[in-house]
RNA sequence: UCCCUGGUAGCUCAGCUGGUUAGAGCACAUGACUGUUAAUCAUGGGGUCGCUGGUUCGAGCCCAGCCCGGGGAGCCA
């Protein structure tokens, strides 16, 4: 037997009248002559062609949807129109067979829910091979922008004992027996007793210490897996999810914003670049699927023209208190459309002001900067005026906040007092105060959500379908 | 966690103001046909109507609680 060549290098070969050998997963059998075969190179099938006086008719009957199969035969011109080239099969060998009474993948339109529940098996369908892959483009893309600015990729603890920062609730990390925890002297448990003599948590971000690393190298990212133990709901959260964290010193607010934007152009486009097949996949099935939407709810542009779009057009930047003036004299706030009413100055934006500001106001995607510090981060910069911060959000169409980050306090007093009048413990903290004590510089980060970027490349609306094995509330299959 | 909405065959769904044996398409099985693109045609098998309890002569349908999904909100990435 010749050895297997992919599938995805058959499909662009003339090689026509060369024997060779392809192995996959059949997607279907037609006709009882036509199997249509991928092995994961690409998004588009494989036919080989069986001829009509093919000796060995079980082993036809066991090509069935899901069976991986070995083709031997000669590379031929295609007769029919869907495809350049086939295979017209010599040899056919079953290497798996698929009872197709029992799975669960038929060739047919599948709901994105269904298909959730059979996570194990979804990669075989289009639809997630093409998504899966554009993950995998993306990560790439990411570690390739960061290491070709000359960045450091810093490893962040995953297990910390930190709980001072307040970026939500935290698992619980523990070998404690749960029946009979120790108990100090006050009736509490004792985590003296526990693996890392103290209370653990899973990270809920690397921020802190990328930070510690951005006072050395100058330029730092993290990108790992994170995790929040809240009782979210949505579209757009998962329990587990991964953040890419890019901390740089000397940086301020604006070289922050720049960074951010540069970064979702460049992987955006790098995207567009190597997987052109995946993105047109996905674009028509979502123009298929808002076919059945309502007009006025269809989008304006399809997946592929909004990518450009969001490419050759600057982020609108605007500051936190520009933003209130702009939704506080919309037509849609007189008109009382806002389930909140936007009146004064400091409260913080609800989704629906965020939306109309991206989707409808400026249609494209805005940076919002300089919010009230009560509704901000401890270590984010406080403004001369007192009153703000210099954070920046990036808010994109569809999705909501794919980035938060700020400039960094960098100053020791004021980090100590903003801590102080927020309750957080700076005993505990003291490693990260140490930068501001030795040699403290301006420095700025973002928080990147990968798999919101990741739904807003594909399309995808749902985080659940974006994550192989999505950790949500109630939800830890596989 | 809150509001809205849904759960009927392997999948996608229909099922009227409560009424006899719960339907369709696809999938599957059997047969036919053959250059098909989710092939087509014929025949056939397939149901704890999410779970528990209640109302009623009678519940897929009404009521309560619970479980799970979807949309929106909060928290945020």
């Amino acid at each position: 037997m010749s050895k297997r060549t992919k599938i995805s290098e058959l499909l662009q070969s003339t090689d026509y009248g060369k024997e060779v050998t392809a192995k996959g997963w059949v997607r279907t059998f037609r006709n009882n002559q036509f199997i249509a075969i991928n092995d994961g190179s690409g998004i588009n099938n494989l036919q080989a062609v069986v001829s009509l006086d093919f000796p060995d008719e079980p082993l036809l009957r066991r090509l069935t949807t899901g069976a991986s199969v070995s083709v031997t035969g000669e590379l031929v011109e295609s007769l029919g129109k869907g495809q350049k080239v086939e295979i017209k099969v010599k040899t056919l060998e079953i290497l798996g067979d698929c009872d197709a009474e029992k799975f669960p993948l038929q060739p047919k339109k599948h709901s994105l829910e269904f298909l959730r529940e059979k996570a194990h098996l979804r990669f075989r369908t289009t639809t997630f091979a093409a998504v899966f892959k554009i993950r995998h483009v993306l990560a790439f893309a990411i570690h390739k922008f960061f290491n070709d600015k000359g960045f450091v990729y810093m490893h962040t603890p995953i297990i910390t004992a930190s709980d001072a920062e307040g970026a939500g609730e935290m698992f619980k990390v523990t070998t404690l027996p749960f029946d009979a925890t120790p108990r100090d002297e006050a009736g509490k448990v004792d985590f003296r007793e526990d693996f890392f003599g103290k209370a653990t948590n899973l990270t809920v971000s690397g921020q802190l210490e990328a930070e510690l690393g951005a006072m050395a190298f100058g330029e730092v990212y993290t990108f790992g897996p994170t995790f929040r133990a809240e009782n979210s709901n949505t579209a757009r959260h998962a329990a587990e999810f991964w953040m890419i964290e890019p901390e740089v010193a000397f940086n301020d607010l604006g070289d922050n914003m720049q960074l951010a934007e540069d970064m979702l152009k460049y992987v955006i486009r790098y995207a567009l670049d190597a997987c052109p097949h995946e993105i047109e996949f996905l674009k028509t099935r979502l123009l298929e699927e808002e076919k059945q939407k309502p007009l006025d709810e269809r989008s304006e542009l399809d997946l592929h023209a909004k990518l450009q779009f969001c490419l050759e057009h600057e982020f609108q930047r605007l500051t936190y208190t520009e933003a209130i003036e702009i939704l506080k004299n919309s037509n849609h706030n007189k008109k009382k459309k806002f389930k909140y009413i936007i009146e004064s100055w400091g409260a913080d934006l609800q989704s629906e002001h965020e939306r109309y500001l991206v989707e409808k106001h400026f249609k494209k995607p805005v940076i919002l900067t300089d919010y009230p510090k009560d509704i901000k981060a401890f270590y984010m910069r406080q403004n001369d005026d007192g009153k703000t911060v210099r954070a920046m959000d990036i808010l994109f169409p569809g999705i909501g906040e794919i980035i938060g980050g700020s400039q960094r306090e960098e100053r020791l007093e004021q980090l100590e007092q903003r801590m102080k009048e927020m309750h957080i413990p700076a005993e505990e903290l003291y490693w990260y105060l140490d930068t501001r004590r030795f040699g403290t510089v301006p420095h700025a980060g973002f928080g990147l959500g990968f798999e919101r970027l990741i739904m807003f490349v594909t399309g995808m609306g749902n985080i659940r379908d974006v994550i192989p094995f999505p950790r949500t509330p109630k939800n830890a299959e596989f």
